[in-house]
DNA sequence: CGGCTACTTGAAGGATTTCAACGTAGGTGG
DNA sequence: CCACCTACGTTGAAATCCTTCAAGTAGCCG
């Protein structure tokens, strides 16, 4: 299946879906809508909707401060969900914005809890993203509070190559990067200035090339310990025995 | 009831419990173990057994790294859970080390699961919390990422005080915070020293007092401006209403 | 070509860390 | 009961990392 969505990519990682899985998946991702750059799809303060599954682009989850600061808390990636608790929560508390154009799909979060019921394969697995969308949260958190900026930048080219691959979205060591040095200084909690000589000499070592959007690490090795990086938190391998036994049952 | 569990409190804030809720909550708080402090409860690494519901006492979530850095990503305060996500992780991605004596209730992570059958509106509140975490996850992101050292602790001394309020863990404007100046620099990503100057200042500024553990928050609204304090992302607010109405249902 | 946006680089300033020293309270053993 | 010890809090001074300000370059699109 070349036509194979990121989330069912994604998804199958965690745990071999079953055809039922996979044909629910799409039926969720039937109908797609596309959106232009530097759109707000979900307004911080507004009442949540729906549920989104992302096929293609790239946004950012980001926080809004009344002074006009801004953190991004995550990327949103092809494959990426967003608004899993929408049913259980009052408004947004973070806004969604398209950094490229986003192509996703869209479903009402009663569909989610739905899920429990007749793909309990589905629901684990949602509950699966969940989870790691946390531990990704946890990682930032700690790459904010406790790395240089240097391991910052980093960690950042190592967790978003990786999360990109899984997907499908990376040749060799390569991958496209479509946001601005001041988006990414607004992930990491830098100024763009100093992502910039951060990401300069990153090139200078001659651990990272760039050319326009296209980046390639060259020395994994080696980002991965300037950045002290372990790619566990990102969950990808397959899920915990006892409970493939019992999804299996 | 005196004896309410702080769980229970604070569930209880995002839905009107029925008693066989109540009942399901009694039944997984019933067998309580205690750990004196500075005890790992949880293992970065090691596999995770068991959900825990904590009664009393502080513990920190924390992320270790290599060299010794420590990142506080959470405290675990009474009424919190901890371990929703065990059943479908493979390993803890932190550890959690408790600060004082701590009480708490341990249950199998499938009963999370079988919540979703028996207790709909049980299985919402967890849902709930799962979210509320993630919500002051992010918001950690924003104050290590966008905020002064100044701004992060006036923002930590509010956040730890509204939940401990819904819990019932404070007195007009007081409550006891029983970690070190330390353990406040790991969670914000600062030094112990600096920690210390941050607070001496609010001291200073007449915004609060501090003897001992004991804290008293003596001016809200200055605290709460110079920290951008906006609680909303606490969701200590009642569920949405037409979730309450399927649930009712 | 002009104007926009993003990237780049240098220099100065500021926020926070590190280093160091001292004070204080509680706990333990002589 | 006192002396010691340790952990924690406090304060000053120097060093560092990062930001801010400023100016210049490169690419892109009308």
């Amino acid at each position: 299946m070349p036509d194979t969505s990121p989330l069912i990519k994604r998804l199958s990682l965690f745990a071999p879906l079953s055809d039922g899985d996979v044909t629910k998946l799409k039926q969720l991702e039937g109908q797609t809508r596309r959106v232009p750059p530097r759109t707000e799809v979900v307004r911080q303060g507004d009442p949540v909707r729906n549920c989104l599954a992302v096929r293609r682009g790239w946004s950012v989850r980001a926080k809004l401060m009344a002074d006009g600061r801004r953190q991004i808390t995550d990327l949103v990636l092809p494959g990426d969900l967003v608004g899993l608790y929408a049913d259980v929560l009052p408004v947004a508390d973070q806004t969604v914005i398209t950094n490229t154009a986003v192509e996703f799909a869209e479903f009402p979060p009663d569909a989610v809890a739905a899920l429990f019921f007749e793909h309990p394969r589905l629901a684990a697995a949602f509950a699966w993203t969940a989870a790691r969308e946390q531990a990704i949260l946890a990682e930032k958190v700690t790459c904010l509070g406790r790395r240089t900026a240097y391991e910052r930048v980093a960690h950042f080219l190592l967790e978003v190559f990786e999360r990109l691959r899984v997907v499908g979205l990376t040749e060799d060591n390569r991958f496209t990067l479509p946001i601005s040095q001041e988006a990414i200084a607004d992930t990491l909690g830098l100024s763009p200035v100093h992502v910039n000589r951060m990401l300069a000499r990153l090139r200078q070592e001659g651990a990272i090339r760039i050319d326009g959007t296209l980046v390639e690490l060259l020395d994994l090795t080696m980002l991965k310990r300037a950045a002290d990086y372990d790619e566990l938190y990102l969950l990808h391998r397959r899920l915990p025995a006892p409970l493939e036994r019992r999804l299996a049952a």
